[in-house]
DNA sequence: TCAAAATAGTTGTTATACGAATTATTCGTG
DNA sequence: CACGAATAATTCGTATAACAACTATTTTGA
């Protein structure tokens, strides 16, 4: 566009997120996993810190806490997580991996590593922090 | 991550997608837009490319078919677009905004570019450069 | 020419996104 | 202490996202 020389950056932004997520759920599903990408973030931040409740853990995968529930539910069903309830504060739930869900993360984490890799072929540490960084300030602008 | 210098680089993307679509989409709320983000998408298109049949528009934004099918359903149910029979090949629609539509597109362009810029804001012509060369890149890497 | 393949669009299912409203509980202040 | 405000989680309604299956046409290739 002539006149507007970013016109197009929400539109490529949003296309490329697009194509990450499906072709890291296309991967998923060809080996098997058995969980969505946003089921996994979950996973992999229960892996690292346990016993957060579910605002905490809405917060840190940016997602709003309807939608944590809804995937914490089917996290349960599938028997890779269970809510605790706080006793201290009976409006929390502490959610924590089973020993399956455990299982689960660290069987699959190599293969995770190299699904992530392949949209990253061609481009370098240092395109990394340029994107890193204009990402982070658009954002910040729009807190 | 020590260990992986990309690791977070899905996790900012999809977040910030997320920011840009909420923050367009909360303004065209509080603006009184009466439409989505992506139902936008489709209109501004329209109102350069009239006739454009379901697939080829589906391209163009990089949505599938099913998905705009139901985005072209509720434009039509808003009276901003209609379709049209092709005669030649009667498998095909071709979609057109109606007056309302191209109504609709003459007024709000202006306060979406607007909106669009916000993001942008503190950020270069360089630095757009840059994130389109990364992002075009990851996206072909998944093609 | 005619049956198989391809194509445009729709429908169904499951999951995510987001705001609004609701419930249960806890906190803050008079 | 009490009562209203704030908080954690859930539920509801609507829209998007992806994929599979389906219908109706058109194209193809033997």
């Amino acid at each position: 566009m002539a006149e507007e020389p970013y016109s197009m950056y929400s539109f490529l932004l949003d296309r490329t997120a697009r194509s990450v997520k499906q072709y890291a759920q296309r991967r998923f599903k060809e080996l098997g996993f058995n969980i969505t990408l946003d089921q996994w973030l979950v996973l992999r931040r229960l892996f690292d810190h346990q016993d957060l409740n579910q605002k905490e853990l809405a917060e840190l995968i940016f997602k709003d806490t309807p939608t944590l529930t809804r995937i914490i539910d089917l996290l349960c069903k599938k028997r890779l997580t269970k809510r605790k309830l706080d006793l201290d504060d009976r409006r929390c739930f502490h959610v924590a991996l089973t020993p399956a869900g455990r299982a689960k993360v660290e069987k699959l984490m190599p293969q995770v590593r190299g699904i992530r890799l392949k949209a990253w072929e061609g481009l370098s540490v240092r395109d990394f922090r340029q994107f890193k960084r204009i990402l982070n300030a658009i954002h910040l602008n729009l807190k």
